[in-house]
DNA sequence: GAAAATAAATGTTAAGTTTACATTTAATAA
DNA sequence: TTATTAAATGTAAACTTAACATTTATTTTC
């Protein structure tokens, strides 16, 4: 019983992590420069290959805790990847996966022994393989995710202000919003917690603060795909 | 060059199939005795290995035709599982997709020859390995899926009365709905032809036939996610 | 051939949501 | 005290959704 797969191919399986940050004006790309070959000095997405003891989604965690130094990130599972020379050295699959990360949270130690930089999205550079066909489907899914889940905020401090909320949200869908329909929108999920404390550096008059509220989105069931066109 | 990779792991590849089809009244799987170990003799998804020479969408084309006989069938990647003793015998992550098919279109004969069976949803006996999970994932991508973008067509006869289609969305989305608003939201998405021919088989009256149509539906940009709670 | 039966086809109103758009407010700096 | 800056706020029109019942076309039955 042991023996019934031995005639099957094996292939070697990696996680690529898409990882996005927000630096209050531009979304932006943690990029590595290759330190091996092949492609060695060109720039990629941060990945890593399938262990025998651990599953695809702790592989992506272990790649991107490898980087960042982080261990609670937001992160899914998009998409395979799997030409048949996608990796011109081996048949290889790669399960990607985008992580949003709050940009002023990670080790510069770290991203620095990986020869890693931030880039803003519309200014990166060209990568490796099929990665720049993995970074544009990841901006697709996250365009989709963020607009059926209040998913935005794990790219912002804990304390945000509505204007960094919406010039989030404008950065990720590519898109100006009207600032008063934006905040009523948003109030009206009521999913946010307004703070007593303001931050004072955009402006003389200083803008209050909210912290997004998981208890109160957990309470919420019909906030995935309900309103869509073809919604009853 | 040629050796980068060699102190990495190998995983097996595999790829499973949730086969949904729609008869009209319920949604239901095709399931297919397994007549290998491990397992035999109990039901499962219908699935292979990946092959060198293929991608994984390949791979699940492949599958899917083997059983089926169908060649240009919806189908879409959803998810990979990959715990490590999901398949006893040996370390495989599968790439998980589901597929939507008219149910009266398919080859007898080869799923006879695969001893496989359409079951009810709601009557389906229990699965080897993780494949119950998979199916459950399977229905919440559907629900997704098919309120964002028209693709319960793909259940359906190429010709098909309103009352159909609105059966097969009850289906999928677990609820009842109101005909006369259904009809108008349909109408108003403008993706079908209403053909001069009826259906006699469930009124005295007749009731018209309807056709999606492709071309209409290529021409709308804002279907997708369009209108959810988060949709500026 | 009139009446009964069956499912199909159809419309309206109220509630809620989205969009478009401009002024006032609070605080600091000059 | 005045000027400056970004923050905070409201309303009306357009559109979408939700709730709800009657009439119509055809066949079957008496």
């Amino acid at each position: 019983m042991a023996q019934q797969y031995e005639n099957e191919d094996k292939a070697l399986v990696a996680v690529d992590c898409i990882i996005f940050g927000f630096d209050q004006e531009k979304l932006k790309l943690l990029l590595i420069k290759r330190d091996f070959e092949p492609e060695k000095g060109s720039w990629s997405l941060m990945g890593g290959f399938l262990k025998m003891d651990e599953t695809v989604d702790q592989a992506a965690v272990r790649v991107l805790t490898t980087l960042t130094g982080l261990q609670e990130v937001f992160m899914e599972q998009f998409m395979v990847f799997s030409d048949i020379n996608r990796d011109p050295v081996q048949r290889t699959i790669s399960v990607v996966y985008y992580a949003l990360i709050n940009i002023q949270d990670h080790n510069e130690e770290l991203i620095k022994g990986h020869s890693a930089e931030w880039f803003e999205l519309s200014n990166k550079p060209e990568l490796i393989f099929d990665h720049d066909s993995m970074v544009q489907e990841a901006i697709k899914h996250l365009r989709i995710a963020t607009s059926l889940r209040p998913i935005g905020f794990e790219l912002l401090p804990e304390k945000f202000t509505m204007r960094q909320l919406q010039k989030l949200y404008e950065a990720i869908l590519g898109q100006k919003l009207d600032k008063r329909n934006f905040i009523k929108k948003i109030s009206s999920l009521d999913i946010l917690t307004k703070l007593d404390e303001k931050d004072m550096s955009s402006s003389k008059k200083g803008s209050f603060l909210f912290k997004f509220d998981q208890t109160k989105y957990r309470g919420k069931s019909g906030l995935v795909a309900s309103g869509s066109k073809l919604n009853w």
